[in-house]
RNA sequence: CGGGAUGUGGCUCAGCUUGGUAGAGCGCUUGGUUUGGGACCAAGAUGCCGCAGGUUCAAAUCCUGUCAUCCCGACCA
C-alpha cells in the first residue's frame, strides 16, 4: 500500500464533506467510546469517561457552592408512582423501559427504569418536608437514566446516558423561580468559561418545554454544522407536582402550603457538544478545563543522550499544575503528533537535541497548530498563557461560527428560503401560538430553539400568521 | 417506526454473482536500524466469516429469522 493510500485509510472523514460520519469517526478514533451489544448503550472508554469526570468535578463544585447536596435515588419507579402526574407520564411513557419479572416470578406491578427522577424525589420530599424550617431542600443526583430511543447516536442520543439531575423544593414560587434561573446561569457560565461554548440563554416554548413543567429554560449552543444542541435545561414546576404528591409544609403563619419545585440537568450529551463545537479534520479539540491530558510531551530522537532526561524535567516542572503526559513509546514523532491531535490534547511540547542545545523546547497549540519556541526558563509562564489563549480562541471561533450562521427573517417566505439554503439559527418574531410553530415545522422543517433573554424585537408581527408578535424566537434544526 | 447500506483476525476491506481446506494491507509480537509531521528490514502470532435456524455430501457464499452499526426521514435531551 502506498503512503497516499495509507493516509486515506487512517484519516477521518472531512467534517465539511460529511459531518455525521466525521462525528462517528472521532468518537471511535479518539477512543471515547465503543459500541456494546445492546442498541444505544455505549461503552464510555477511559479517555471519554475522564472528560465526563472533569465535567462532573467542575459542575459539582459549582453545585456545592450554591448550597446543593448530593443524594442517590433508586433505579426503579413503580408504575403507579410514575402515573401520579398526568402531563409528566404522558411525556415520558412512550420511551420508558419496563421491568416485568423478578427472577422467574412475574411482578404484580411493573417497574419503570427511571427516565428522570421527578416522581422519586417528590415521593421522598412528601415524607421529609413538614415545616417551613425544612425548606428549601436542595438535592442533586449523579446517575444514569434510560429512555428507549429509536434512533441512537453516541453521546447525543443513547438509550442509557449519564447525567446529573438537581431537584429542589422551596417555600415560595419566587424562591423557586430564582433557583431555576440561578442554575441556568451556573450552566451558562460553565459552558462559556470552561467549555468555551457560547450559549444562548432563554426560555423554551410550551411545545418544547419539559413534560409537567410550568416553564423550561435552556442554554442552547450552535454546532459547527449549524445545527443547534440543547446544552442544559432548568425547569420551574410551580406547585403542580406538589399538589399531585401532596407535598405541603406548615408555614410560620400556621397555614399548610404547597411547595414550589425546580429541576435542572445536563448529560453526557455535552461531550457530543464539545466535539461538534471545537473539533476539526484532525480530530478532537478539547477545552483545557476538561481535557484528560492538557499537555503532552514528545521527546524527539529520544535514544540520544540527555533527551529523555530533558523531557522528564519538563514533565516534572509542569506535573503539579497541569495534567501532563509524556509519550516515550517507539512510535515516530509524526505518529505521536497525529495521535494526540486526534485526542484533542490542547498543548504539545516537543524537545530534542537541537532544543536541549539551545535551552528551549517547542510548543504547539492544538487549535491553530502554531509552533512557538519556548526558552526553558519561561516554560510555566508560556504554558499557562497558551492554555488560556486557546480557551479564549476556541470560544471566539465558536462565537464567530454562530454569528455567521444566524439569519433574520421577516416573512414566512424568507424563513423558508433561508431554511432551505442555510444551516443555522433563524431569528424571527412569533405570536405565541403553537399553531404557528407547527406551520413553520411543516413549511421549513425547523423548530423553536429558544426565546432568548434580553434581545430586542426585530418586528411587531408574527412571521407566520401576521398577528401582533410577542416574542423573538431563534428557530433551527437541532440534535 | 419507515427507506437505504453494512456486519469476514485489533482496524480498513477483498472473497459471495457461479457453494468445495478463509485472504490482503495496516496494526500486534520478537530482534535490529530509525526518530523535528502518521519510519524501515527480517521473522512470527492472530478467524465457529454478527447470532439462530434451514437447504445441501458440503455454506462466509443460497434461503428464513434475528441482533447490531452507519446514513436519510418521522419522534425525542
Amino acid at each position: 500500500m502506498s503512503n497516499n493510500e495509507k493516509k486515506l485509510v487512517e484519516q477521518i472523514t472531512s467534517m465539511d464533506e460529511d459531518f455525521a460520519r466525521w462525528y462517528t469517526d472521532i468518537v471511535k478514533k479518539a477512543d471515547l467510546i465503543d459500541y456494546s451489544s445492546v442498541k444505544g448503550c455505549m461503552i464510555i472508554r477511559p479517555y471519554g469517561y475522564a472528560i465526563w469526570e472533569h465535567i462532573q468535578r467542575l459542575l459539582d463544585t459549582r453545585f456545592k457552592e450554591t448550597g446543593h447536596e448530593n443524594i442517590y435515588m433508586p433505579l426503579f419507579i413503580p408504575e403507579s408512582l410514575l402515573n401520579k402526574e398526568k402531563e409528566h407520564v404522558e411525556g415520558f411513557a412512550p420511551e420508558v423501559a419496563w421491568v416485568t419479572m423478578g427472577g422467574s416470578e412475574h411482578l404484580t406491578e411493573r417497574l419503570c427504569v427511571r427516565p428522570t427522577s421527578e416522581v422519586l424525589f417528590c415521593e421522598h420530599y412528601a415524607n421529609i418536608i413538614r415545616s417551613y424550617r425544612d425548606l428549601p431542600k436542595l438535592y442533586n443526583q449523579w446517575c444514569s437514566v434510560v429512555r428507549w430511543e429509536k434512533t441512537t447516536r453516541p453521546f447525543l442520543r443513547s438509550r442509557e446516558f449519564l447525567w446529573q439531575e438537581g431537584h429542589t423544593m422551596h417555600a415560595t414560587a419566587k424562591e423557586a423561580k430564582a433557583e431555576t434561573l440561578q442554575m441556568l446561569d451556573v450552566y451558562a457560565d460553565f459552558f462559556e468559561q470552561q467549555l468555551s461554548i457560547p450559549v444562548l440563554k432563554g426560555q423554551k416554548t410550551d411545545k418544547e418545554k419539559f413534560a409537567g413543567a410550568v416553564a423550561t429554560y435552556t442554554v442552547e449552543a450552535l454546532m459547527h454544522d449549524g445545527k443547534a444542541l440543547q446544552g442544559g435545561t432548568s425547569h420551574y414546576f410551580g406547585d403542580g407536582f406538589a399538589r399531585a404528591f401532596d407535598i405541603r409544609y406548615l408555614d410560620s403563619d400556621n397555614q399548610l402550603k404547597y411547595c414550589h419545585q425546580t429541576s435542572w440537568g445536563v448529560s453526557t450529551r455535552i461531550i457530543g457538544g464539545i466535539i461538534m463545537t471545537h473539533g476539526d479534520d484532525s480530530g478532537l479539540v478539547l477545552p483545557p478545563a476538561v481535557a484528560p491530558i492538557q499537555v503532552v510531551i514528545i521527546p524527539v530522537q529520544q535514544h540520544k543522550a540527555g533527551v529523555l532526561e530533558a523531557a522528564e524535567a519538563l514533565r516534572a516542572r509542569l506535573a503539579g499544575r497541569y495534567r501532563v503526559s509524556m509519550d516515550t513509546t517507539d512510535n515516530s514523532p509524526g505518529w505521536k503528533f497525529a495521535e494526540y491531535e486526534m485526542k484533542g490534547v490542547p498543548l504539545r511540547l516537543e524537545i530534542g537535541p537541537r532544543d536541549i542545545e539551545a535551552d528551549r523546547c517547542v510548543l504547539v497549540r492544538r487549535d491553530n497548530r502554531q509552533k512557538l519556541t519556548v526558552p526553558l526558563a519561561e516554560l510555566e509562564a508560556v504554558v499557562s498563557e497558551q492554555l488560556e489563549a486557546l480557551r479564549v480562541a476556541l470560544y471566539e471561533k465558536a462565537k464567530e461560527n454562530r454569528r455567521a450562521r444566524t439569519y433574520t427573517a421577516h416573512t414566512l417566505d424568507e424563513v423558508k428560503s433561508i431554511a432551505a439554503e442555510k444551516a443555522g439559527y433563524i431569528k424571527a418574531m412569533w405570536c405565541g401560538e403553537s399553531a404557528c410553530e407547527e406551520t413553520l415545522k411543516a413549511a421549513a422543517d425547523i423548530s423553536s430553539r429558544c426565546i432568548p433573554f434580553g434581545e430586542s424585537p426585530i418586528g411587531d408581527s408574527c412571521v407566520c400568521c401576521g398577528s401582533p408578535a410577542k416574542k423573538l424566537v431563534y428557530w433551527g434544526k437541532a440534535y
